[in-house]
Order: structure tokens, then C-alpha cells, then sequence
DNA sequence: TCGATACGCAACGGTCCCGTTTCGCTATGA
DNA sequence: TCATAGCGAAACGGGACCGTTGCGTATCGA
């Protein structure tokens, strides 16, 4: 119990010799000028392994405690010590993981509004990576008051950056006349997200229609009233 | 270890002899003519107890991994064999609880479309049953293909018919020539559920403000497109 | 070659939970 | 008064997983 496990910080450095540092490695982590420490380098191959088997169980184990060392640790063909040499335990190993499914995807600039946020939906719910990222949004936001850390970490380095693509989006529309000049940009938002989010994991309703992006947005654009 | 193990009062009030409780009733179900067999009758109050255990913890916990028979036991006040007595195992006993979550909300019938919908999505997100609700249905949702029964069930009997009140709204709306004669009805009910219940849920937008309700009729009623 | 460190693997003690059984007691009808 | 069955408490064997340790091996710099 008194052990004091090396907490690594989540900043990454360039690696220097040998050790080609991509980003995000967590094995890697140190300052540039550093000397390389003695000993066997960590292998940055299992740190991949350890961090996709993680995400993986996670999309598809439907929760957090769904995952468990041992599951990472056999999924990633690494042994439980080679995990526990990098991190304390589940919960930060999660939140490291997270990173995987950082990178957001880019705003398109289209013809016009319609177009972008349909582009940009149909990315969220078919793309096969948001696949998994959109399980690990359920796993996630189901154990959401148990897990408080993970939940803001995955919210602001996953979640916002998305919503903020959209936002970014309905902004440039409201400036170039194409959306309402009163248009309630946040409100728009959670209708957008939510309904894609929840259709895609509906329950007995089947995959998600090609045609569901573009009917949503457009739902959304031209309003349920009658004019 | 100290057994703090609250003790339900020795004498327990059943049912009157011959009238069984009515419906859904796990321990006294038997047809109408039967004879009441011999012995000590379960106990009502440990039905009771045992089920509303099972959905406080399965909505406090987030997620079904969450609930354990040893917890549900001792959170009712009761022994684990009083629970094995009436159920097999811990996904029936989720099952059948659910149940306790089913009487919808009534369709209000007010002025308009407009004022309805805002009615039934401010009880949506406010209403302290529905909160309840709504924190078992993201336990549910994340775990979803783990327990799969579960989700039917909990589809079918919960999500479903609360859905259905709106789809009727909507279908008035539209018969009333409130809402567009092309109206898509299920594109607009993931928008409207969607928004909610993610709005619900969100990490770090604090309460649903009392307007949000609202709004989101309103940005769905109107669209965000200019005109 | 040598020291240092990482590796996979296996095993450990510990905790939690499962589903079952036994115990002494209690509630009911015959 | 007796048979029957439900009750809570406690204990059991079994399994999953935790976080730790020791082992023999692999890989680095000096």
C-alpha cells in the first residue's frame, strides 16, 4: 500500500534516439533534453497494444467495469505487469486510453450549411471508428457518476471538440444569412447530437438508415410547423 | 465487521387471507380461483422492499455490473434467500424491477401541439420519477448488448410507450394542420428524445434550466434555417 | 561483458460476489 | 397442536479480479 507508483504525466515529448516518440506514448514521456534512462526501453508496441485492447473492451464490454486488467492484459498479449508498470490502476488507465479517440474529425467546408452538417452527421454515426467511439460514449456516460474524472476528461477531449465543429458550423451559417439571425445555437446542438447519438444505439430499430443524417438536418433546418 | 443490517419488523402485514394482490405481483401471482397454498405467505412488503432496492441502485450505480444480489439484500432489509426465492438470478430480478418504472405519463391535451410537447418534456427532464428513469435508462443503454433481453424489455415496456405519447401528439399536430402535412414523426421524436435526454445527462452543464424544455420545442417547431 | 531495466508468465493473498445450504424462528391454515 | 413454508442470518465452495512478487529472459548503454 505504500508503494509510490510512478505517476506519469500526460505530456509527451519527441522521442530521441533509437525510440522513434510518436505522440501520445506514454512510455516516451519525458523531457526533450533528457538522457535516455538505463535499461530495456518500455516497448512502444505494447503500449499500443494495452491502450487499443482497452478501448476496445470498453466499447464492447458496455462499461467500465467490463474492463479489467486481466481482459486488458490478455486482449493486448502483454502481462498484467507490464501495465501496472505504467499505470496505477484501471481508472487512470482508462482515462489515458481515451486519448486514442482524441482526434476529431475536420470541418468540412461545404456549399452550404446543409451540407456540411450533413456530412459531418453522417461521419458521427457510420464512420467506423465513431463506431467505437460512440460505444465507449454510452460504457462511459452509464457509469458517469461513478467515474466523475473519466467523465470530464472524456467530455472535454472528445465530446466538446465534436460539439464544437458542429457549433463552429451553425455559427459561419447564422453569419452568412443562411440560418435564423436569432438561431438558438446550443439548444440546435443538443437536438443534432442527441438525436444522432440515440439513434444509433436504438434498440430493435435496425442500423442506422443512409438517409437518417440528411433527415435530421433537414427536420431540424426546415421545422415541424406548418407555415 | 459490524452487521448494521437494518431488520424489518417481526411482524409484517400481509395481504388478507384469499385476496391476493392484484397485478404484477411476484409472490402472490396465482389464478384468481386458486386455493391459497399452505404455509407462510411471502412476504408483500419484501417485494416491495427488494424492488425498489434493485432500481435505486441500478440507477445509482450506472449500469447493471453495479448491482449485486448482496447489495440489493442488504439495501431492502432482507436476506438473499428471499430474493433467490423469487428470482433465479440478478438479470431476471432487473427484468421483472423494471416494471416498476412503467405507468407513462398521461398525454396532456392542452391549446396546442406546442404547449403539449413543452408539458411532456418538462416532466421528461424534471419530473423526480423521471429522473430516476432516466439515470436506469443510461444504465441500460451502456450495457446494452450485455443484457440484451433487458434492453427489449426495458424498450418495450419504458422507452416505447413514452415515445408513443409524443408520436400521438405529433400525429394530432399534424391532423390539425398545426404541424407540416409531410411531417417526418420519427425523425422529430429522436430530435426531441435525443436533445433531452442527453441535455440530461450532460457532465458539467449543471440542472436542466427550466426553460430548456421550451426551447427545444421551439427550435424544433420553427427550424434554424432562415426564411 | 556488466548493470539496469523491461518483458511475459505464474503464483500469491485478499476482496467481492455468486448461488446454495443450514439454522432457528415466525406466520399461517387445518 | 401440528404441518408447511417464508423469514433473516450465516456460512460455504467457487470464480473473477485486484495489486504484488519472483522468475528467467530480452534489450539497452557503458
Amino acid at each position: 500500500m505504500s508503494q509510490t507508483r510512478e505517476r506519469l504525466p500526460a505530456q509527451v515529448a519527441a522521442g530521441s534516439p533509437g525510440a522513434g516518440g510518436s505522440e501520445g506514448s506514454v512510455s516516451s514521456g519525458r523531457p526533450a533534453g533528457a538522457a535516455r534512462p538505463p535499461g530495456r526501453p518500455r516497448s512502444e508496441r505494447a503500449d499500443k497494444a494495452i491502450v487499443e485492447a482497452t478501448v476496445d473492451l470498453l466499447a464492447e464490454e458496455g462499461g467500465v467495469a467490463g474492463v479489467s486488467i486481466e481482459a486488458v492484459a490478455a486482449r493486448a498479449g502483454v502481462g498484467k505487469t507490464t501495465i501496472y508498470r505504467r499505470w496505477p490502476n484501471k481508472e487512470a488507465l482508462i482515462i489515458d486510453a481515451l486519448a486514442a479517440l482524441k482526434e476529431p474529425f475536420p470541418a468540412p467546408v461545404g456549399a452550404s450549411v446543409r451540407e456540411d452538417l450533413i456530412a459531418i452527421a453522417q461521419a458521427f454515426v457510420s464512420n467506423k471508428t465513431d463506431k467505437k467511439r460512440l460505444d465507449c460514449y454510452w460504457s462511459i456516460m452509464g457509469g458517469a457518476e461513478r467515474y466523475p474524472e473519466l467523465m470530464a476528461r472524456f467530455t472535454r477531449e472528445v465530446i466538446e471538440p465534436r460539439r464544437d465543429v458542429i457549433r463552429t458550423v451553425l455559427r459561419r451559417g447564422v453569419t452568412a444569412g443562411e440560418l435564423r439571425p436569432d438561431l438558438d445555437v446550443e439548444t440546435a446542438l443538443w437536438l443534432i447530437m442527441g438525436a444522432l447519438a440515440q439513434r444509433a444505439r436504438a434498440f430493435g430499430a435496425g442500423p442506422v438508415p443512409d438517409d437518417f443524417a440528411a433527415r435530421v438536418v433537414d427536420a431540424l433546418m426546415t421545422g415541424i410547423a406548418a407555415r
